[in-house]
DNA sequence: CCTTTGATGAGAACCGATTATCGTTAAAGC
DNA sequence: GCTTTAACGATAATCGGTTCTCATCAAAGG
């Protein structure tokens, strides 16, 4: 997929760092630390390239713009901290949400979203 | 909260008789059956008067702008159709989610939506 | 029925997020 | 190194959703 520039490296190594899902914005200010003028559209230009590449995966919550994490990873959920707006893993998933839909109505998948206080901002 | 205009009574029944959460779009379709020329502007004014007053909720699922939902139901859950781009109730939630979260995290709530294909669409 | 004034409808403006443009920069192959 | 051209950075343009503006309309009380 193209050249290996050292943006897109920054922003992989961003995504690979943070080992939790990160908004564009975040992204750039990561991958900052290693190229510090980055543009934002290089961001979005690379984290689509790479979703296209399957090599990030779209996360998107409620009221909030799409976030981006790596692929390839096992099902898991995602908790959404109330104070800091980080989003983070939930490996856990209880599972049977099949029959929890109506009658007639066809489950094939599910997404879950924890809310509250992250381990950093609980202090 | 005001006066009582043909506009909000329509936009109050069309949720009622919904009985699912609506969009502001979906709200001015149904309520014109009842007020034919009724304004975008009136549906967003009235829903947003509507959800101070208590009488709506919102709701927000991801990757779709917000939903709203007649107040003061049980606490469920949503079924989001991916033919249709309906959203059902689920009244049933098996809970427990506070034991999923990483040690050191502090849950005060939780998101749970069905993905598939709701009744009328698998038909 | 008349008056007052909050509500409405149409369309402009706004908003944050994302994409497109274009001159410049720097990978990658020779 | 030199050349080619994909990728970059800055910023303008776009986009869908929502809010604002203002002249007009119609609830609600007298």
């Amino acid at each position: 997929m193209g050249r290996n520039t050292r943006q897109r490296t920054a922003i992989r190594r961003a995504f690979e760092h943070a080992g939790r899902p990160l908004r564009p914005r975040e992204c750039l200010e990561l991958a900052r630390g290693e190229v510090p003028d980055l543009g934002i559209a290089t961001v979005y230009r690379n984290v689509n390239a790479l979703v296209d590449a399957g090599w990030l995966r779209v996360v998107e919550l409620p009221g909030t713009p799409d976030r981006y994490e790596t692929a390839g990873r096992n099902h898991h959920h995602h908790f959404h901290c109330r104070r800091c707006d980080g989003v983070y893993e939930v490996e856990t998933c209880p599972g049977g949400f099949a029959a929890m839909a109506p009658t007639g109505y066809r489950v094939e998948d599910h997404d879950l979203i924890l809310y509250g206080v992250c381990r950093s901002c609980v202090g």
